[in-house]
RNA sequence: GGUCCGUUCGUCUAGUCGGUUAGGACGCCAGGUUUUCAUCCUGGAAAUCAGGGGUUCGAGUCCCCUACGGACUACCA
């Protein structure tokens, strides 16, 4: 077979936010046509009308932009297949559908959605499903029952009607699968499903079809939820005549809940308190919010790399991967087959990983706002060099003024059980000591500092654990937080010594 | 219920050509460093490869059965 340009798409439906597995779908999609040099698509299938949500498809847009997953035609950005928002192609549908029927391979449909739901519902009485297939569509209202003259008096009355598939009463459908392999299916298990709706609008089967041919898709990559209806899409090829052209398949697997079993969800996230969405959304209807890895301070490239790892392996032991990384070690061999569960752990560690890669300054632009958000004044140099001593110590960004907030304020409290096991009544004066040595330390830094204090409370054979854990108590209010030494020289010679008498005057 | 897909440490996974002490990462535990906590370093526990049958000198890897899990089963995508 000749070199075909690889074109792949993203299909969202705008029926709401996107979810992770949506990104991790587009993500695959994205690296795999960069990969191959290939192009990326966005087309929103917004062919349902009743689910439409305001919003949803900028939103849609601007998670991916987020991302760093970018198109190279879609509906933001347009291109040579313009329009890739399907309820804009609505006029393009409607002759695919005839020349189906045309060919006999669909058929009208007049059976009302009250008549359908009564024969489901009495199936399901019966222990059984309904299905609009060989054996009972004969029994139904539809131009394969009807006379050729009930037809046309039907249609010409304006009734209302679906079109459907005829599927064949015998026979098999292959599908080959890039994931999973050969899939077959035999013809008898399948139904006849609808492919023009009675608002004139395709379902999600035939417009997805038509449109892969019509974009010119070499691969449809998506989720494992549409594997069942494969072999009706193989089959819509079939009877187009488009089978030279049609797409390889890779069906991705599932994400799922983090505990017990079965696919994220939305109410996962709020239950288990982790996003499920990449951006903040506030549904339009409710007004209800759901959080976003951008709000929760995750980076977009470390949501990305963990994303990329749910599902997906380099067949290395390299777990830290930036998108360019990502493009060169992907492969659709490499993605596993089973459905996988987010590990909110594991998130956290990549973004760890990924703000340790930044650099102070970076990390200072993005804590500013959050600086100045608590009234904090301070110059940026000081900022910048309050990061290195604590960027270690965090996931986010948001965690930095809980290990910092003492570099900027003084304490107001000091921890009982650090009193109780380090304080004795010789402190106080131990302490106006150390001050007096604080003020002889000129300059007041780093290297003066250790020499000075570590010297004399060796000279004065003091217990070195218990000083400077007291010294810490003073400054801090608690005994955790970075070095000792390194916070009194950034607080400077004035507030350390406050700091010590403050403590002094509060513990008795 | 039916159809289809899946099943390796708690979790993400390596393993793609049958021969490995079944490897790595997160998390967990311990020791070291840091006179604190975190980081970091070292080490450890952790998978009878869902179970059972085959095939084979030899099976996580091939075949069959069973169990369990999941997806789908709309004029939704």
């Amino acid at each position: 077979m000749a070199e075909r340009e690889i074109r792949v798409r993203f299909a969202p439906s705008p029926t709401g936010p996107l979810h992770i597995g949506g990104v991790r779908t587009a993500l695959y999609n994205y690296l795999f046509a960069r990969k191959s040099g290939g192009k990326m698509i966005l087309r929103i299938e917004d062919t349902d009308q009743t689910r439409f949500v305001p919003g949803a498809e900028d939103y849609i847009v601007e998670s991916l932009q987020w991302c760093g997953i970018e198109f190279d035609e879609g509906v933001h950005v347009g291109g040579p297949h313009a329009p890739y928002r399907q309820s804009e192609r609505k006029e393009m549908y409607k002759q695919y559908a005839d020349d189906l029927l045309q060919k006999g391979f669909a058929y009208y449909a007049f059976d009302t959605p009250e008549s359908l739901d009564t024969l489901r519902k009495d199936a399901e009485a019966a222990k059984k499903t309904f299905v609009y297939n060989a054996v009972t569509r004969k029994q139904l209202r539809n131009s394969l029952s009807m006379s050729a003259e009930e037809v046309s008096e039907c249609l010409s009355r304006g009734d209302q009607y679906v079109i459907r598939i005829l599927i064949p009463e015998t026979g098999q459908v292959v599908v080959q699968d890039l994931i999973r392999g050969t899939v077959k299916v035999d013809c008898a298990q399948l139904d006849d499903k609808v492919l023009y709706k009675s608002d004139g609008m395709p379902t999600y089967h035939l417009a997805n079809v038509v449109d892969d041919h019509l974009m010119n898709i070499s691969h449809v990559i998506r989720g494992e939820e549409w594997l069942p209806s494969a072999p009706m899409h193989v089959l819509l090829y079939q009877y187009f005549g488009w089978t030279d052209t049609m797409p390889q398949f890779a069906h991705l697997p599932l994400l799922l809940k983090p505990d017990g079993n079965g696919k994220l969800s939305k109410r996962d996230g709020d239950r288990l308190g982790f996003p499920v969405f990449p951006l903040r959304w506030t549904d339009p209807k409710t007004a209800e919010v759901s959080s976003g890895y951008r709000e929760s301070g995750y980076f977009p490239d470390a949501f990305i790399n963990m994303l990329a790892l749910l599902g997906w392996n380099s067949g290395t032991e390299q777990e830290l991967f930036n998108m360019k990384e990502l493009i060169q070690a992907f492969s659709l061999e490499h993605v596993g087959k089973s459905g996988s569960k987010f590990d909110l752990e594991k998130a956290k560690w990549f973004n760890h990983q990924y703000l340790l890669q930044k650099s102070d300054a970076e990390l200072a632009a993005m804590w500013i706002p959050v600086l100045r958000e608590k009234n904090v004044n301070v110059s940026e140099d000081f900022i910048l060099q309050v990061i290195p001593l604590i960027k270690e110590r965090v996931h986010f960004v948001s965690e930095m003024w809980d290990q910092s907030w003492f570099l900027f304020n003084n304490p107001e409290s000091y921890d009982e059980a650090i009193i109780k096991k380090r304080w004795s009544p010789e402190m106080p004066e131990i302490l106006r000591n150390i001050i007096l040595v604080l003020l002889a330390t000129e300059p007041f830094s780093r290297e003066n500092l250790e020499t000075m204090v570590k010297g004399h409370i060796q000279e004065k054979n003091l217990n070195m654990g218990q000083v400077m854990n007291v010294l810490r108590l003073c400054m801090v209010g608690s005994s955790t937080g970075p070095d000792l030494i390194s916070m009194m020289t950034l607080l400077g010679k004035d507030l350390v010594v406050k700091r010590i008498e403050n403590a002094i005057t509060a513990i008795k």
